[in-house]
DNA sequence: ATCCAATTTATTTAC
DNA sequence: GTAAATCCAATTGGAT
């Protein structure tokens, strides 16, 4: 097994220095052509776009040259560096590039300024802070949402110990119908718009009613944000920085704490963007790739991650170190979700093919066990929890939409659904809307399929011609009922509203 | 079991 | 207009 794990290591730093090398070829001609196209005009239907700032360009082409070793990058110093073998001094010359623009590697917080792409953000920064400001939260939000909220926030759970207990109570509720006509979604053109360059592996909304803002993070590492209802070239309206130097693979923004924003990258690195500060820290670096990233809504200080493998760890800003790890899964873990009526309740999807409901208070116990195993035939991209809790969607690669739900998660069905979108564009990833009643995922005409959850069947699609591409990764507001983002390959979001 | 090579795929950008 | 480039997926089928 050591042995292994050497060979996994050695292998990813070789790919790491081959890849930088590319990075610098590539970015070269990166930098050329984005000075290229900002100085043409710009085609096509998309009325918003990021901006790059031309007078930065130029430190992109003055790399400089790192050593870092394999302690500073956060893997262990033993048994599997310089102990095993020994002969192989690749390890003692690890040389990469590195350049300022990318310096997404650097161990230590970047300024946002360094990392920003356009010529000022201090309109983003203040339109953040200024939200933190304004009253928020609950007590206000309950009311514009009929008693959906009142009823998340009453009643005991749930799942214990892996027995639930009376859901009876809360099926006879409703939940599965629903008052939202999703005919009516509409997609205004001033609605889309180009936010980052290529695929867009995350979206999410802040959880605000008064700052309608969309964060998304890219397959190159950058993270823009839209203000949705910025005017068209206003400064601000959309920003993009380049904090990490790979993919962006979870976004978290709590409600109790928007000005401080968690990103995760397939790098290894997790930062956390602090609007007050202006900067990106780095609050935990890893050896390992990290697939996705959660926090319970209860909890801001906690961070949930995948990391490697088939693990996960727990990241606690009290300590600023690692507090749990486990290892639930044989395979990579691609998303992590809590339930709202439990946070102790956590769902995790992931590579080897199942989809998986874990209770954290047993984690310590000797035989731990899921509370539900959800089977596919392929690799889980995606398992959330419907918005009651009550219910749970998968998305797999074996072209399905699973949606389990009733005591214990048991009744479960698949529903048919064309999940192979290839090597471009990120895997589908089903969410749920603002209650139990409808389930959302792109497919690849160009839509966004609408699954009744009662019917158990596709019963809607969501075109638009504004929709020129593929929405394959998408977010619902959390409060704002029928305001749904999509995001593509191509790095445009499309905001869905109500009306 | 693990590894390699070939293949598929959508969108942007180059020409 | 069309062709080339993208390049941290996930197969499948062949090799070891």
């Amino acid at each position: 097994m050591a042995t292994q794990k050497l060979t996994d290591y050695e292998r990813k730093r070789l790919e790491n220095i081959r890849r930088n090398e590319e990075l610098m070829a590539s970015l070269k001609l990166q930098s050329m052509a984005t000075q290229l196209s900002a100085s043409t005009k710009r085609p096509r239907v998309e009325t918003k776009s990021y901006k790059v700032n031309s007078e930065k360009q130029p430190k992109t082409q003055d790399p400089t040259v790192i050593r870092r070793s394999l302690r500073t990058r956060g893997l262990p110093p033993d048994a599997k560096g310089l102990g095993g073998d020994g002969g192989d001094d690749s390890v003692v010359k690890t040389l990469e590039y590195v350049d300022p623009k990318a310096s997404a590697r650097k161990l230590g917080p970047l300024s946002m300024r360094d990392v920003y792409s356009g010529v000022s953000d201090t309109a983003l920064i203040e339109a953040i802070l200024g939200v933190e400001k304004k009253p928020q939260l609950g007590l206000e939000v309950k009311g514009e949402f009929g008693g959906c909220k009142e009823e998340r926030s009453s009643g005991a759970f749930i799942l214990v110990g892996g027995v639930s207990c009376d859901l009876s109570k809360k099926l006879e509720e409703g939940g599965v119908e629903s008052d939202l006509k999703v005919e009516s979604l509409t997609l205004n053109e001033e609605n889309v718009a180009r936010v980052v360059p290529g695929n867009v592996m995350n979206v999410r909304f802040f959880p605000s009613t008064s700052l309608r803002m969309v964060v998304v993070g890219n397959k190159a590492g950058n993270v823009g944000f839209w203000n949705v209802d910025s005017k068209e070239g206003e400064e601000g309206g959309i920003c993009m920085y380049h904090p990490h130097s790979g993919p962006i693979s979870g976004i978290s923004v709590h409600q109790d704490c928007m000005s401080k924003i968690f990103t995760s990258c397939y790098d290894g690195f997790i930062r956390l963007m602090d609007a007050e500060k202006e900067v990106f820290d780095l609050v935990y670096s890893s050896g390992e790739t990290i697939y996705s990233l959660a926090q319970q809504s209860n909890n801001a200080k906690c961070l949930y991650f995948a990391e490697g493998r088939g693990g996960i760890s727990m990241w606690d800003e009290r300590t600023g170190n690692i507090s749990a790890q486990w290892s639930p899964h044989d395979d990579r873990i691609n998303s992590i979700d809590f339930n709202s009526e439990n946070s102790n309740i956590i769902t995790t999807s992931s590579t080897d093919g199942t989809a998986c409901i874990w209770d954290l208070r047993c984690i310590d116990a000797d035989k731990f066990e899921s509370l539900k195993t959800i089977g596919h035939k392929r690799a889980v991209h995606s398992a959330y929890f419907s918005p009651s809790g009550r219910s749970l969607v998968t998305t797999s690669l074996d072209d399905t939409v699973g949606i389990s739900s009733g005591v214990n998660f048991e009744d479960i069905s698949m529903i048919s659904h064309d999940n192979n979108t290839g090597r471009w564009i990120p895997k589908f990833k089903a969410i749920w809307g603002w209650d139990d009643a409808y389930v959302f995922i792109g497919n690849k005409n160009r839509g966004i399929d609408v699954i009744s959850h009662l019917q158990r069947r596709a019963v809607f699609t969501l075109k638009s011609p504004y929709m020129s591409a593929i929405p394959c990764r998408l977010a619902a507001h959390p409060y704002n009922v029928g305001m749904l983002a999509g995001a593509t390959g191509g790095g445009q979001v499309y905001v869905w509203t109500l009306g």
